[in-house]
DNA sequence: GATAGCACATATGTCCGACATATGTACCGA
DNA sequence: TCGGTACATATGTCGGACATATGTGCTATC
Protein backbone atom coordinates (compact mmCIF):
# COMPACT_ATOMS: atom_id res chain seq x y z
CA UNK A 1 0.00 0.00 0.00
CA UNK A 2 1.27 3.71 -0.68
CA UNK A 3 2.50 5.83 1.80
CA UNK A 4 -0.31 8.39 0.43
CA UNK A 5 -2.77 5.95 2.07
CA UNK A 6 -1.39 6.78 5.21
CA UNK A 7 -3.34 9.40 6.54
CA UNK A 8 -1.68 11.68 9.12
CA UNK A 9 -3.74 10.96 12.68
CA UNK A 10 -6.47 14.01 13.22
CA UNK A 11 -4.53 16.20 16.24
CA UNK A 12 -7.59 18.64 16.85
CA UNK A 13 -7.29 20.69 19.68
CA UNK A 14 -10.48 20.23 22.48
CA UNK A 15 -11.85 23.75 20.86
CA UNK A 16 -11.61 22.42 17.41
CA UNK A 17 -13.37 19.34 18.06
CA UNK A 18 -15.84 21.64 20.29
CA UNK A 19 -16.19 24.03 17.12
CA UNK A 20 -17.19 21.18 14.91
CA UNK A 21 -18.73 19.70 17.02
CA UNK A 22 -21.41 23.13 17.74
CA UNK A 23 -21.48 23.46 13.73
CA UNK A 24 -22.64 19.83 13.40
CA UNK A 25 -24.97 20.72 16.46
CA UNK A 26 -26.53 24.12 15.12
CA UNK A 27 -26.58 23.18 11.50
CA UNK A 28 -28.89 20.01 12.44
CA UNK A 29 -31.81 22.27 12.84
CA UNK A 30 -32.18 22.09 16.29
CA UNK A 31 -31.95 26.48 16.31
CA UNK A 32 -32.74 28.51 13.78
CA UNK A 33 -31.47 32.46 13.32
CA UNK A 34 -33.03 34.42 16.06
CA UNK A 35 -32.89 31.69 18.43
CA UNK A 36 -30.80 31.38 21.76
CA UNK A 37 -28.60 29.09 22.24
CA UNK A 38 -27.99 26.90 25.91
CA UNK A 39 -26.13 28.50 28.65
CA UNK A 40 -22.33 28.39 28.28
CA UNK A 41 -21.80 26.19 31.20
CA UNK A 42 -24.66 24.15 29.42
CA UNK A 43 -23.15 23.38 26.83
CA UNK A 44 -19.54 22.42 28.96
CA UNK A 45 -21.29 20.37 30.90
CA UNK A 46 -22.82 18.65 28.08
CA UNK A 47 -20.28 18.27 26.47
CA UNK A 48 -17.66 17.35 29.23
CA UNK A 49 -15.09 20.16 28.74
CA UNK A 50 -14.65 23.53 30.71
CA UNK A 51 -16.28 26.89 29.88
CA UNK A 52 -13.00 28.03 28.25
CA UNK A 53 -12.71 25.92 25.48
CA UNK A 54 -16.83 26.49 25.22
CA UNK A 55 -15.89 30.07 25.10
CA UNK A 56 -13.21 29.71 22.47
CA UNK A 57 -15.03 27.79 20.01
CA UNK A 58 -18.05 30.31 20.34
CA UNK A 59 -16.14 33.05 19.90
CA UNK A 60 -14.84 31.64 16.81
CA UNK A 61 -18.52 31.87 15.67
CA UNK A 62 -19.16 35.10 15.85
CA UNK A 63 -15.89 36.25 14.01
CA UNK A 64 -18.06 33.88 11.54
CA UNK A 65 -21.60 36.09 12.10
CA UNK A 66 -22.94 33.17 12.87
CA UNK A 67 -23.65 33.88 16.42
CA UNK A 68 -24.37 37.31 18.86
CA UNK A 69 -24.19 37.15 22.30
CA UNK A 70 -26.31 39.27 24.72
CA UNK A 71 -25.29 39.68 28.58
CA UNK A 72 -27.58 38.13 30.60
CA UNK A 73 -29.54 37.16 27.48
CA UNK A 74 -27.42 34.27 26.21
CA UNK A 75 -26.28 33.48 22.83
CA UNK A 76 -28.00 34.01 19.56
CA UNK A 77 -27.79 32.53 16.39
CA UNK A 78 -27.86 35.01 13.58
CA UNK A 79 -27.92 35.20 9.92
CA UNK A 80 -23.98 35.12 8.96
CA UNK A 81 -22.76 37.70 6.24
CA UNK A 82 -21.67 35.61 3.93
CA UNK A 83 -18.92 37.93 2.13
CA UNK A 84 -17.52 39.58 5.57
CA UNK A 85 -15.29 37.19 5.93
CA UNK A 86 -14.07 36.92 2.62
CA UNK A 87 -13.41 40.41 3.12
CA UNK A 88 -11.10 40.54 6.40
CA UNK A 89 -8.99 38.27 4.27
CA UNK A 90 -8.57 39.74 0.70
CA UNK A 91 -5.39 41.81 1.26
CA UNK A 92 -2.48 41.39 -0.85
CA UNK A 93 -0.05 41.36 2.28
CA UNK A 94 -1.72 37.98 2.82
CA UNK A 95 -3.06 36.17 -0.10
CA UNK A 96 -0.51 34.83 -2.99
CA UNK A 97 -0.22 35.67 -6.15
CA UNK A 98 -1.76 32.76 -8.01
CA UNK A 99 -4.85 33.37 -6.02
CA UNK A 100 -5.13 36.63 -6.34
CA UNK A 101 -4.96 36.14 -10.32
CA UNK A 102 -7.95 33.91 -10.52
CA UNK A 103 -9.54 36.53 -8.32
CA UNK A 104 -8.94 39.16 -11.21
CA UNK A 105 -10.05 36.62 -13.94
CA UNK A 106 -13.12 36.25 -11.84
CA UNK A 107 -13.79 39.78 -12.03
CA UNK A 108 -13.10 39.79 -15.69
CA UNK A 109 -15.82 37.08 -16.21
CA UNK A 110 -18.31 38.55 -13.98
CA UNK A 111 -18.36 42.28 -16.01
CA UNK A 112 -18.93 40.38 -18.93
CA UNK A 113 -21.67 38.23 -17.93
CA UNK A 114 -23.38 41.50 -16.29
CA UNK A 115 -24.94 42.35 -19.66
CA UNK A 116 -28.43 40.63 -19.36
CA UNK A 117 -29.01 42.37 -15.74
CA UNK A 118 -27.90 45.46 -16.74
CA UNK A 119 -30.54 45.76 -19.22
CA UNK A 120 -33.40 44.78 -17.21
CA UNK A 121 -32.01 47.15 -14.45
CA UNK A 122 -30.42 50.13 -15.46
CA UNK A 123 -32.00 53.95 -16.11
CA UNK A 124 -31.17 56.65 -17.22
CA UNK A 125 -29.52 58.12 -14.75
CA UNK A 126 -27.56 55.40 -14.73
CA UNK A 127 -26.65 56.19 -18.28
CA UNK A 128 -26.27 60.02 -17.69
CA UNK A 129 -23.01 59.07 -14.85
CA UNK A 130 -21.63 56.91 -16.71
CA UNK A 131 -21.43 59.75 -19.53
CA UNK A 132 -20.48 62.12 -17.10
CA UNK A 133 -17.81 59.87 -15.75
CA UNK A 134 -16.32 59.41 -19.25
CA UNK A 135 -16.24 63.07 -19.86
CA UNK A 136 -14.17 63.65 -17.10
CA UNK A 137 -12.31 60.93 -18.04
CA UNK A 138 -11.27 62.13 -20.96
CA UNK A 139 -10.61 65.59 -20.08
CA UNK A 140 -8.11 64.78 -17.51
CA UNK A 141 -4.43 64.38 -18.15
CA UNK A 142 -3.74 63.39 -14.73
CA UNK A 143 -2.58 59.19 -14.92
CA UNK A 144 -3.95 58.69 -11.64
CA UNK A 145 -6.89 60.79 -11.89
CA UNK A 146 -8.05 58.86 -15.22
CA UNK A 147 -7.10 55.34 -13.54
CA UNK A 148 -9.52 56.48 -10.66
CA UNK A 149 -12.47 57.37 -12.95
CA UNK A 150 -11.78 54.18 -14.97
CA UNK A 151 -12.20 52.22 -11.54
CA UNK A 152 -15.76 54.15 -10.47
CA UNK A 153 -16.72 53.28 -14.26
CA UNK A 154 -16.10 50.07 -13.89
CA UNK A 155 -17.84 50.39 -10.57
CA UNK A 156 -20.93 52.08 -11.43
CA UNK A 157 -21.63 49.51 -13.94
CA UNK A 158 -20.89 47.00 -10.83
CA UNK A 159 -24.41 49.56 -8.86
CA UNK A 160 -26.24 49.36 -11.91
CA UNK A 161 -26.54 45.09 -11.26
CA UNK A 162 -28.66 46.18 -8.53
CA UNK A 163 -27.12 43.14 -6.86
CA UNK A 164 -25.56 43.84 -3.48
CA UNK A 165 -23.30 40.43 -2.89
CA UNK A 166 -21.97 41.31 -6.61
CA UNK A 167 -21.48 44.96 -6.04
CA UNK A 168 -19.56 44.30 -2.42
CA UNK A 169 -17.92 41.38 -4.16
CA UNK A 170 -16.47 43.97 -6.49
CA UNK A 171 -15.83 46.24 -4.04
CA UNK A 172 -13.66 43.77 -1.67
CA UNK A 173 -11.27 43.52 -4.80
CA UNK A 174 -10.42 46.89 -5.74
CA UNK A 175 -7.20 46.51 -3.40
CA UNK A 176 -6.57 43.52 -5.59
CA UNK A 177 -6.88 45.29 -8.98
CA UNK A 178 -4.68 48.46 -7.97
CA UNK A 179 -1.85 45.48 -7.12
CA UNK A 180 -2.43 44.04 -11.18
CA UNK A 181 -3.06 47.64 -12.52
CA UNK A 182 0.69 48.46 -11.10
CA UNK A 183 1.92 45.21 -13.06
CA UNK A 184 0.43 46.51 -15.79
CA UNK A 185 1.48 49.52 -15.78
CA UNK A 186 5.30 48.42 -15.88
CA UNK A 187 4.72 46.17 -18.64
CA UNK A 188 5.94 47.65 -21.81
CA UNK A 189 5.25 44.23 -23.53
CA UNK A 190 1.75 44.96 -23.72
CA UNK A 191 -0.18 47.15 -26.23
CA UNK A 192 -3.83 47.73 -26.28
CA UNK A 193 -5.50 46.35 -29.36
CA UNK A 194 -6.28 49.61 -32.02
CA UNK A 195 -9.85 47.91 -32.15
CA UNK A 196 -10.35 48.13 -28.18
CA UNK A 197 -13.54 48.99 -26.79
CA UNK A 198 -13.72 52.18 -25.26
CA UNK A 199 -16.27 53.01 -22.47
CA UNK A 200 -18.15 55.45 -24.85
CA UNK A 201 -18.84 52.35 -26.79
CA UNK A 202 -19.76 50.39 -23.81
CA UNK A 203 -22.37 53.08 -23.11
CA UNK A 204 -23.77 53.71 -26.89
CA UNK A 205 -24.19 50.14 -26.38
CA UNK A 206 -26.01 50.35 -23.01
CA UNK A 207 -28.41 53.10 -24.34
CA UNK A 208 -29.10 51.36 -28.34
CA UNK A 209 -27.87 47.73 -28.23
CA UNK A 210 -28.03 44.39 -26.84
CA UNK A 211 -26.57 42.51 -24.04
CA UNK A 212 -24.92 39.98 -26.42
CA UNK A 213 -23.71 43.55 -27.94
CA UNK A 214 -22.55 44.45 -24.58
CA UNK A 215 -20.81 41.91 -23.61
CA UNK A 216 -18.77 41.68 -26.79
CA UNK A 217 -17.77 44.73 -26.41
CA UNK A 218 -16.86 44.45 -22.82
CA UNK A 219 -14.92 41.43 -23.51
CA UNK A 220 -12.99 43.81 -26.14
CA UNK A 221 -12.63 46.63 -23.57
CA UNK A 222 -11.09 44.01 -21.14
CA UNK A 223 -9.12 42.21 -23.92
CA UNK A 224 -5.90 43.64 -22.67
CA UNK A 225 -6.28 41.92 -19.73
CA UNK A 226 -7.54 38.67 -20.71
CA UNK A 227 -4.77 38.15 -23.09
CA UNK A 228 -2.56 37.73 -19.91
CA UNK A 229 -4.61 35.66 -18.01
CA UNK B 1 -29.04 67.51 13.49
CA UNK B 2 -31.21 64.86 12.72
CA UNK B 3 -31.33 61.60 15.07
CA UNK B 4 -29.31 59.43 12.92
CA UNK B 5 -26.55 61.52 13.25
CA UNK B 6 -26.47 60.30 16.99
CA UNK B 7 -24.31 57.30 16.49
CA UNK B 8 -24.22 54.44 19.18
CA UNK B 9 -21.89 54.07 21.56
CA UNK B 10 -19.36 51.67 20.25
CA UNK B 11 -19.31 49.05 23.33
CA UNK B 12 -16.84 46.30 21.67
CA UNK B 13 -15.75 43.59 24.34
CA UNK B 14 -12.40 43.91 25.08
CA UNK B 15 -11.44 40.96 22.78
CA UNK B 16 -13.02 42.75 19.81
CA UNK B 17 -10.81 45.57 20.76
CA UNK B 18 -7.68 43.56 20.85
CA UNK B 19 -9.00 41.73 17.66
CA UNK B 20 -8.72 44.50 15.95
CA UNK B 21 -5.40 45.83 17.15
CA UNK B 22 -3.92 42.59 16.46
CA UNK B 23 -5.63 42.93 12.72
CA UNK B 24 -4.03 46.04 11.97
CA UNK B 25 -0.86 44.77 13.37
CA UNK B 26 -0.48 41.75 11.73
CA UNK B 27 -1.02 44.11 7.82
CA UNK B 28 0.99 46.97 8.82
CA UNK B 29 3.49 44.85 7.34
CA UNK B 30 5.43 43.28 10.73
CA UNK B 31 5.01 39.81 9.52
CA UNK B 32 4.63 38.58 6.31
CA UNK B 33 3.44 34.50 6.04
CA UNK B 34 5.17 31.95 7.46
CA UNK B 35 6.78 34.28 10.48
CA UNK B 36 6.25 33.31 13.91
CA UNK B 37 4.43 36.11 16.27
CA UNK B 38 5.24 37.28 19.11
CA UNK B 39 4.52 34.36 22.06
CA UNK B 40 1.05 34.72 23.87
CA UNK B 41 2.31 36.33 27.17
CA UNK B 42 4.18 38.71 25.39
CA UNK B 43 1.12 40.06 23.46
CA UNK B 44 -0.89 40.06 26.61
CA UNK B 45 1.42 42.58 28.70
CA UNK B 46 2.27 44.56 25.67
CA UNK B 47 -1.33 45.48 24.89
CA UNK B 48 -1.69 44.98 28.92
CA UNK B 49 -4.60 42.64 28.96
CA UNK B 50 -5.06 38.56 30.53
CA UNK B 51 -3.12 36.06 28.01
CA UNK B 52 -7.02 34.45 28.22
CA UNK B 53 -8.35 37.71 26.01
CA UNK B 54 -5.59 37.29 23.47
CA UNK B 55 -6.07 33.36 23.24
CA UNK B 56 -9.56 34.30 22.33
CA UNK B 57 -8.83 37.37 20.13
CA UNK B 58 -6.02 35.00 18.43
CA UNK B 59 -8.26 31.54 18.35
CA UNK B 60 -10.77 33.79 16.23
CA UNK B 61 -7.98 34.51 13.49
CA UNK B 62 -7.26 30.85 13.37
CA UNK B 63 -10.77 30.59 12.31
CA UNK B 64 -9.81 33.13 9.83
CA UNK B 65 -7.36 30.99 8.81
CA UNK B 66 -4.68 33.65 8.88
CA UNK B 67 -2.83 31.82 11.57
CA UNK B 68 -1.94 28.81 12.66
CA UNK B 69 -0.97 27.17 16.18
CA UNK B 70 2.03 25.02 16.96
CA UNK B 71 3.15 23.64 20.38
CA UNK B 72 6.43 25.29 21.59
CA UNK B 73 6.99 26.94 18.66
CA UNK B 74 4.30 30.01 18.81
CA UNK B 75 1.92 31.11 16.09
CA UNK B 76 3.03 31.38 12.08
CA UNK B 77 1.16 33.88 10.30
CA UNK B 78 -0.08 31.71 7.28
CA UNK B 79 -1.95 32.62 4.06
CA UNK B 80 -5.75 32.76 4.45
CA UNK B 81 -8.42 30.54 2.13
CA UNK B 82 -10.54 33.59 0.96
CA UNK B 83 -13.24 30.87 -0.06
CA UNK B 84 -13.01 29.12 3.07
CA UNK B 85 -14.89 31.18 5.76
CA UNK B 86 -17.52 31.83 3.05
CA UNK B 87 -18.04 27.93 2.49
CA UNK B 88 -18.60 27.97 6.07
CA UNK B 89 -21.29 29.63 6.56
CA UNK B 90 -23.08 28.63 3.29
CA UNK B 91 -25.49 27.07 4.35
CA UNK B 92 -29.41 27.50 3.38
CA UNK B 93 -30.34 26.95 7.18
CA UNK B 94 -28.39 30.36 7.92
CA UNK B 95 -28.85 32.63 4.78
CA UNK B 96 -31.70 34.53 4.06
CA UNK B 97 -33.64 34.42 0.57
CA UNK B 98 -32.58 37.48 -0.68
CA UNK B 99 -28.98 36.85 -0.33
CA UNK B 100 -29.19 33.23 -1.89
CA UNK B 101 -31.09 34.65 -4.52
CA UNK B 102 -28.18 36.89 -5.54
CA UNK B 103 -25.69 34.33 -4.57
CA UNK B 104 -27.75 32.59 -7.60
CA UNK B 105 -27.68 35.49 -9.99
CA UNK B 106 -24.04 35.78 -9.42
CA UNK B 107 -23.57 32.05 -10.64
CA UNK B 108 -25.91 32.99 -13.92
CA UNK B 109 -23.64 36.36 -14.63
CA UNK B 110 -20.33 33.71 -14.32
CA UNK B 111 -22.08 31.28 -15.83
CA UNK B 112 -22.47 33.30 -18.98
CA UNK B 113 -19.48 34.95 -18.83
CA UNK B 114 -17.00 32.13 -18.64
CA UNK B 115 -17.31 31.95 -22.63
CA UNK B 116 -14.33 33.58 -23.50
CA UNK B 117 -12.11 31.51 -20.41
CA UNK B 118 -13.20 28.09 -21.84
CA UNK B 119 -12.62 28.54 -25.89
CA UNK B 120 -8.71 29.38 -24.19
CA UNK B 121 -8.71 26.37 -22.11
CA UNK B 122 -10.87 23.33 -23.37
CA UNK B 123 -9.17 20.28 -24.39
CA UNK B 124 -10.60 17.35 -26.51
CA UNK B 125 -11.40 15.77 -23.55
CA UNK B 126 -13.46 18.08 -21.49
CA UNK B 127 -16.22 17.71 -25.16
CA UNK B 128 -15.88 13.97 -25.04
CA UNK B 129 -16.96 14.08 -21.38
CA UNK B 130 -20.16 16.91 -21.62
CA UNK B 131 -21.14 14.35 -24.77
CA UNK B 132 -20.94 11.50 -21.78
CA UNK B 133 -23.01 13.81 -19.32
CA UNK B 134 -25.37 15.20 -22.32
CA UNK B 135 -26.28 11.52 -23.32
CA UNK B 136 -26.46 9.93 -20.13
CA UNK B 137 -29.38 12.77 -19.49
CA UNK B 138 -31.03 12.00 -22.53
CA UNK B 139 -31.64 8.68 -21.99
CA UNK B 140 -32.54 8.49 -18.69
CA UNK B 141 -36.15 8.80 -17.58
CA UNK B 142 -35.46 9.50 -13.82
CA UNK B 143 -36.30 12.82 -12.85
CA UNK B 144 -33.83 12.90 -9.54
CA UNK B 145 -31.11 11.31 -12.29
CA UNK B 146 -31.48 13.94 -14.61
CA UNK B 147 -31.25 16.91 -12.18
CA UNK B 148 -27.73 15.38 -11.37
CA UNK B 149 -26.03 15.19 -14.71
CA UNK B 150 -27.51 18.53 -15.24
CA UNK B 151 -25.42 20.20 -12.03
CA UNK B 152 -23.01 17.70 -13.57
CA UNK B 153 -22.99 19.20 -16.86
CA UNK B 154 -22.53 22.80 -15.21
CA UNK B 155 -19.80 22.30 -12.93
CA UNK B 156 -17.71 20.54 -15.75
CA UNK B 157 -18.23 23.80 -17.39
CA UNK B 158 -16.60 25.51 -14.56
CA UNK B 159 -13.98 22.53 -14.11
CA UNK B 160 -12.67 23.83 -17.75
CA UNK B 161 -12.39 27.31 -16.45
CA UNK B 162 -8.76 25.86 -15.38
CA UNK B 163 -9.85 28.92 -12.20
CA UNK B 164 -10.31 27.05 -8.97
CA UNK B 165 -11.50 30.07 -6.97
CA UNK B 166 -14.00 30.03 -9.70
CA UNK B 167 -14.73 26.32 -9.26
CA UNK B 168 -14.61 26.42 -5.11
CA UNK B 169 -17.18 29.22 -5.55
CA UNK B 170 -19.54 27.21 -7.95
CA UNK B 171 -18.99 24.03 -5.61
CA UNK B 172 -20.27 26.37 -2.52
CA UNK B 173 -23.51 27.21 -4.14
CA UNK B 174 -24.92 24.01 -4.82
CA UNK B 175 -26.77 23.84 -1.90
CA UNK B 176 -28.32 26.96 -2.69
CA UNK B 177 -28.85 25.56 -6.07
CA UNK B 178 -30.61 22.43 -4.62
CA UNK B 179 -33.14 24.86 -2.78
CA UNK B 180 -33.57 26.83 -6.00
CA UNK B 181 -34.29 24.25 -8.13
CA UNK B 182 -36.87 22.80 -5.56
CA UNK B 183 -39.04 26.10 -5.71
CA UNK B 184 -38.72 25.93 -9.55
CA UNK B 185 -39.82 22.50 -9.48
CA UNK B 186 -43.25 23.27 -7.64
CA UNK B 187 -44.09 26.22 -9.63
CA UNK B 188 -46.11 25.68 -12.84
CA UNK B 189 -46.33 29.16 -13.94
CA UNK B 190 -42.56 29.17 -15.64
CA UNK B 191 -42.66 27.27 -18.70
CA UNK B 192 -39.51 26.97 -20.53
CA UNK B 193 -39.56 28.82 -24.18
CA UNK B 194 -39.47 26.49 -27.00
CA UNK B 195 -36.28 28.06 -28.32
CA UNK B 196 -34.27 27.20 -25.21
CA UNK B 197 -30.87 26.36 -26.08
CA UNK B 198 -29.73 22.29 -24.66
CA UNK B 199 -26.76 21.21 -23.57
CA UNK B 200 -26.25 19.86 -26.87
CA UNK B 201 -26.49 23.42 -28.36
CA UNK B 202 -23.63 24.32 -26.18
CA UNK B 203 -21.57 21.32 -26.85
CA UNK B 204 -21.80 22.12 -30.23
CA UNK B 205 -21.11 25.87 -29.68
CA UNK B 206 -17.65 24.89 -28.03
CA UNK B 207 -16.64 22.68 -30.99
CA UNK B 208 -17.37 25.11 -33.81
CA UNK B 209 -18.43 28.41 -32.45
CA UNK B 210 -17.45 31.12 -30.84
CA UNK B 211 -17.14 32.80 -27.28
CA UNK B 212 -19.85 35.72 -28.01
CA UNK B 213 -21.83 32.24 -29.33
CA UNK B 214 -21.33 30.28 -26.82
CA UNK B 215 -22.48 33.35 -24.25
CA UNK B 216 -25.72 33.92 -26.09
CA UNK B 217 -26.67 30.22 -25.89
CA UNK B 218 -25.57 30.32 -22.04
CA UNK B 219 -28.15 33.10 -21.83
CA UNK B 220 -30.89 31.87 -23.58
CA UNK B 221 -30.13 28.00 -21.62
CA UNK B 222 -30.65 29.82 -18.18
CA UNK B 223 -33.62 32.16 -19.46
CA UNK B 224 -35.75 30.41 -17.30
CA UNK B 225 -34.12 31.31 -13.98
CA UNK B 226 -33.14 34.76 -15.39
CA UNK B 227 -36.72 36.21 -16.07
CA UNK B 228 -38.31 35.30 -12.69
CA UNK B 229 -34.52 37.31 -11.12
C1' DG C 1 33.49 11.01 15.96
C1' DA C 2 28.76 9.85 15.05
C1' DT C 3 24.54 8.78 17.12
C1' DA C 4 20.83 7.17 20.07
C1' DG C 5 18.79 8.44 24.26
C1' DC C 6 17.88 11.42 28.02
C1' DA C 7 16.68 15.61 30.64
C1' DC C 8 15.31 20.24 30.38
C1' DA C 9 13.35 24.58 28.75
C1' DT C 10 9.59 26.64 26.55
C1' DA C 11 5.20 27.97 24.19
C1' DT C 12 0.75 26.52 23.47
C1' DG C 13 -3.48 23.89 25.30
C1' DT C 14 -6.81 23.08 29.04
C1' DC C 15 -9.01 23.81 33.22
C1' DC C 16 -10.69 26.04 37.45
C1' DG C 17 -12.38 29.58 40.39
C1' DA C 18 -13.27 34.31 41.20
C1' DC C 19 -15.14 38.64 40.26
C1' DA C 20 -17.05 42.41 36.99
C1' DT C 21 -20.82 43.96 34.33
C1' DA C 22 -25.00 44.38 31.99
C1' DT C 23 -29.79 43.29 31.80
C1' DG C 24 -34.27 41.04 32.56
C1' DT C 25 -37.62 40.47 36.27
C1' DA C 26 -40.08 40.69 40.33
C1' DC C 27 -41.24 43.30 44.08
C1' DC C 28 -42.64 47.50 46.39
C1' DG C 29 -44.24 52.00 47.45
C1' DA C 30 -46.20 56.52 46.17
C1' DT D 1 -50.65 52.68 37.28
C1' DC D 2 -46.22 53.99 37.23
C1' DG D 3 -41.42 54.51 38.66
C1' DG D 4 -37.69 52.93 41.29
C1' DT D 5 -35.03 49.36 43.60
C1' DA D 6 -33.08 44.99 44.62
C1' DC D 7 -31.98 40.62 43.00
C1' DA D 8 -30.97 36.83 39.86
C1' DT D 9 -28.56 35.50 35.93
C1' DA D 10 -25.61 34.94 31.72
C1' DT D 11 -21.78 36.70 29.56
C1' DG D 12 -17.06 39.14 30.01
C1' DT D 13 -12.45 39.33 32.13
C1' DC D 14 -8.79 37.85 34.82
C1' DG D 15 -4.98 35.16 37.19
C1' DG D 16 -2.99 31.05 38.18
C1' DA D 17 -2.13 26.21 37.78
C1' DC D 18 -1.03 22.18 35.35
C1' DA D 19 -0.81 19.24 30.90
C1' DT D 20 1.44 18.42 26.65
C1' DA D 21 4.21 18.66 22.75
C1' DT D 22 8.55 19.94 20.79
C1' DG D 23 13.11 22.03 20.09
C1' DT D 24 17.77 21.86 22.15
C1' DG D 25 21.75 20.42 24.11
C1' DC D 26 24.21 17.14 26.99
C1' DT D 27 25.85 12.49 27.56
C1' DA D 28 26.92 7.73 27.27
C1' DT D 29 28.00 4.23 24.09
C1' DC D 30 29.89 2.07 20.18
Amino acid sequence: MPITRLRPIEHLTQVDKIENRLEEYFKEGHFKPGDFLPKEVDIAQALGVSRTAVREALSRFKTLGIIESKKNRGMMLTRPDVLGNMQRVMDPRLLDAETMREMFEMRLVIEIGLGHILFRRMTPDDIERLEEIADREQRSDDRIERLRLDVEFHAHLYRMSGNDTIIRFQNMLIPIFDIVDKVHATRTDITPPSHRATHRDLIEELRSGTPAGFRNKMESHLWYFLDKM
